[in-house]
DNA sequence: ACCCTATTGACAACTAGGTTGTCATTTTGT
DNA sequence: ACAAAATGACAACCTAGTTGTCAATAGGGT
C-alpha cells in the first residue's frame, strides 16, 4: 500500500503510548487519585504555591477544570491553600506533606518501572530514539502552525 | 531527580502522540467523519464485510460502541449491509464506492504529510526508533500481561 | 477616591468518546 | 427441542474535559 517507512514508527508511537497510558494508570491504582489529579500534584511538587488559573495556564487547561482537581485534592488533603499576599481572592495552593508522600510514592513506583525496563536498551538506542521523535515533534509542530496561519 | 534515560523517550512518545492526533484531526477536516468513524472505515477497507462484533473485537472497543459507529456511517451511505448467509441476524458491514472513495481520500492526504516529512530523517534513524519503541512495547506489554496474573 | 475592566471561584450545561446493563430476538450447540 | 450464547437496540453512566455565566473581588488609570 505504501513504502512510506515513517509509518511504522508513528504505528509504534500509538500503541506505546497506548500502553504507557495503562500502565501508568495501573500503577495509580490504590493511590486514590486519578491521572488527571496526579498532573496536578506533580505540578505542585515542582511548583509550590501556585495559584488556579496559573496551574491551568501551565498545564493548558481550563481555569475551571483545574479548579476542580484542586478541590478535589483540597477535600482529599493532599492539598492545601494559602493566603496570597499579591491576590486576596485567589489563594496559593500547595501540596500537604500527605500529598507530597503520596506523590513521591507515585513517582517512585513510576522511576522504578522504567529502571526496571531500561536494562533492555543500549543508551545509544534510546538517544536515537528520542532525538529522531524529537525532530519528528518539531516539524508536526511547525506544520499545524503553518497550517494555522493559512 | 532521576537519570532515567528511559524517560526523556517517554515524554518524546507523549508529545509526538498529542501531535499526531490533532494533525490527523486536522485532516478530517471537511470530511464528514470523525477518527473513531475513520478507524471503522479503515478496518472495512482492509477487512470488507465484517460484522459489528467482529469489527469490535478487531479495534478492543466494545461492540455496542461500534454498533453506533456503523449505523452513523450507514447513514451517511459511506457503509452498506449485505445479507450473511452464516449469521441471519448479524449482516456482513462492508464500504460503499463512496465509503471507499472517502477513505482512500483521507488516506492519501495522510501518507501526502508523511511523505513530506519523510526526507528529514535518515532511513537509520527511522528504523533505529521503530525498533525501540517496539521493543519497548512488548516489555510493557508484558509487564501489564504479568502484573494481571498476579 | 472612583469607576471601569479584568480576574477569580463556583456552578451548570454541554461535548467526545467511550463502557456497562438490559431487553427481546435470534442463533447455536447438544 | 431446548438451554445457552450472540446480536441489535436502547439507555444510563463514565472520564476528562470545554464553554458560558454569575457574583465578588482586584487592579489600574485618572
Amino acid at each position: 500500500m505504501s513504502n512510506n517507512s515513517l509509518y511504522p514508527l508513528i504505528w509504534q508511537v500509538r500503541r506505546v503510548f497506548q500502553l504507557l497510558r495503562s500502565t501508568s494508570e495501573d500503577l495509580l491504582d490504590g493511590s486514590g487519585v486519578n491521572p488527571s489529579q496526579r498532573a496536578v500534584l506533580e505540578f505542585l511538587v515542582e511548583n509550590p504555591h501556585c495559584t488556579v488559573p496559573r496551574i491551568a495556564q501551565s498545564l493548558s487547561v481550563s481555569r475551571q477544570h483545574i479548579q476542580v482537581l484542586v478541590n478535589e485534592l483540597l477535600a482529599l488533603e493532599l492539598l492545601e491553600v494559602l493566603p496570597n499576599p499579591a491576590h486576596k481572592r485567589s489563594p496559593l495552593v500547595t501540596t500537604t506533606a500527605a500529598g507530597g508522600r503520596l506523590f513521591r510514592d507515585i513517582q517512585a513506583r513510576e522511576l522504578n518501572l522504567l529502571e526496571s525496563l531500561e536494562k533492555h536498551f543500549a543508551r545509544k538506542e534510546l538517544d536515537c530514539a528520542r532525538q529522531t521523535l524529537e525532530t519528528l515533534g518539531e516539524l508536526l509542530k511547525s506544520k499545524s502552525a503553518e497550517d494555522r496561519q493559512q
